[in-house]
DNA sequence: CGCTATTAAGTTGTGCGCAATATGGTTGCG
DNA sequence: CGCAACCATATTGCGCACAACTTAATAGCG
């Protein structure tokens, strides 16, 4: 334990790990939250793009807004639209673009995940406040690594 | 935008989505800073364990360190002794348990990813101190889950 | 108008994560 | 000892993520 060659090494000493199994709770937590939904995380999250905007969303805007590419995207959609939970049509006036859109099913579910951020919250044991802040900070670190990654 | 009927599903409000984003931007950053030990992420933090201990460690061992199971554990540990930085044997004690080792040229990459932290850091743009500080939080809220999950 | 560059989505292949299950080894109880 | 719980690992199946590539459509320039 004590002279290793590396210590900076050591797992906790880092931010990763706590982060990277951070990720992996909350996951677990929201497949507990969505249960009865049928909805996974990821497809959770394109369902809440869509539900914000009432709008069809090209695959490319719902990539830029989550952070995801068509490789992703593709069969997630297919799998909403499998469930009847949205449409893929394309474009009339650009056939190279998918428009995703809701169903009323589709429509419907928004209702019945109404309380899951706040048991979501509930389940992180931390307030309002210290969760935007966290938010805030997540979010710059986020812009960071991009333009490192970038660079 | 203004009005709409369920305002606590807000993407931008949320902690949930830049958490995730966050760990998928460090993963990223990972696959370049990784480039050239022919490491994985998650194969990284397994070598993290190996390094810290020194020692033999069976699988359960590893996946309760780094809270993985053998379904993600198995193959990534075979595709580590086909890359020949660690040896499975199964322990001669207790025929059930698989006891993973360093060979020697899985003891001689740590030098090689000795800097991978602090360049990762850099990338993150926060001082030591903040992330520190996040480390804390986030664990704190992986074992609030855990208790929620669990409840 | 015709051709090239660009763009959008889909496909393929690899590697997680994890639930559910299977397989084989060990323990402990009668 | 015999055998029924239990335990450790492996396997299977599904759904992401993402890089690399393919296909098809559009834009833009000469």
């Amino acid at each position: 334990m004590s002279g290793r060659t590396y210590p900076q090494l050591a797992l906790d000493l880092q931010l990763c790990f706590p982060l990277y199994a951070a990720t992996r709770a909350v996951t677990k937590r929201y497949v507990t939250l969505l249960k009865g939904t049928g909805l996974t995380y990821p497809q959770y999250l394109v369902m809440l793009v869509l539900w914000e905007t009432e709008e069809p969303l090209s695959v490319t805007s719902l990539g830029q807004r989550l952070r995801l590419d068509s490789g992703t995207l593709t069969p997630l959609l297919k799998r909403l639209e499998a469930a009847g939970l949205v449409r893929r049509e394309r474009d009339p006036g650009d056939e190279r673009r998918v428009l995703v859109s809701l169903t009323e099913d589709g429509r419907a579910l928004e209702e019945q995940v109404a309380g899951v951020p706040h048991q979501l919250g509930a389940s992180m044991g931390i307030t309002r406040d210290e969760a935007l802040a966290l938010r805030d900070q997540l979010t710059e670190l986020v812009d960071h690594l991009d333009t490192a990654e970038s660079a």
